[in-house]
DNA sequence: TATCGATATATCGCATGACGATACATTAGC
DNA sequence: GCTAATGTATCGTCATGCGATATATCGATA
């Protein structure tokens, strides 16, 4: 049997599915059923939002202009594409800020039970 | 005029004022109020639960006897104070290992964007 | 003495958003 | 033909952080 992951306690994520389909978008135009893979994936199958979750997450940031898209309907498949517009980037460059800021003061409050991130590269 | 430090979004803190309220709590026992300022200022006045939120989720922990509360009425104030029980210590070891978890699988995901924390000590 | 701010707890209704369920259509593989 | 994967959408439910409001005590100060 295939080994379960257990997933990341939904409450953990308000606030920061935003940030990470901003990111997604930040580096190539997606539709949403990839964009939902690949964090999906990107995160080890911990991070698995729901079509419920997804698609209004996308329709939310369209309405706050922060992507736009555009319907291709030259495959079978009627898929629907999004990219970050500029005020997403702004968007994406203050809520990484925030989330940096958010968890070097989680580091502060948590003392012991804190273990600081790995260095990258 | 005193500088105005901007909070952070509500959105972000739903998952892990729970997991800030337990570590207080493992230090020593505490009331709400001072639970509250505690938090207020070990995060630079970026997290400042109102009391709306602060109450409704003591008795929350205490409903699932991640703590009990114990009334003090010795002094002029009506203080009830909390301590973090077994059940708490287990529960706040988990979700802080969930957090530390989370944090990092965000790294992963924000790649470029995200900015590891400093050092401690 | 009255008034005000800090201390201290409690509850209410509102808004937000993640979720599972459901729906519907297409395509590929068995 | 059946099933699974692809692809988007919406619905109602639930949890919870928040401001507003209520109540009470106490110290300072005008």
């Amino acid at each position: 049997m295939a080994k379960k992951v257990d997933k990341f306690e939904s409450d953990l994520l308000r606030g920061s599915l935003d940030l990470m389909v901003l990111a997604v978008l930040d580096q190539e135009d997606q539709y949403g059923y990839i964009i939902q893979k690949k964090i999906r994936e990107a995160s080890g199958e911990k991070v698995s939002m729901s079509a419920g979750t997804m698609y209004p997450l996308l329709h939310r940031l369209e309405g706050e202009k922060l992507i736009r898209s555009r319907w291709d309907d030259s495959t079978g498949r009627r898929r629907k594409w999004y990219a970050i517009t500029a005020a997403g980037r702004k968007r994406l460059t203050k809520q990484a800020n925030q989330w940096n800021q958010y968890v070097q003061c989680m580091a502060g409050l948590m003392q012991g039970y804190y273990k600081p991130v790995p260095k990258l590269g």
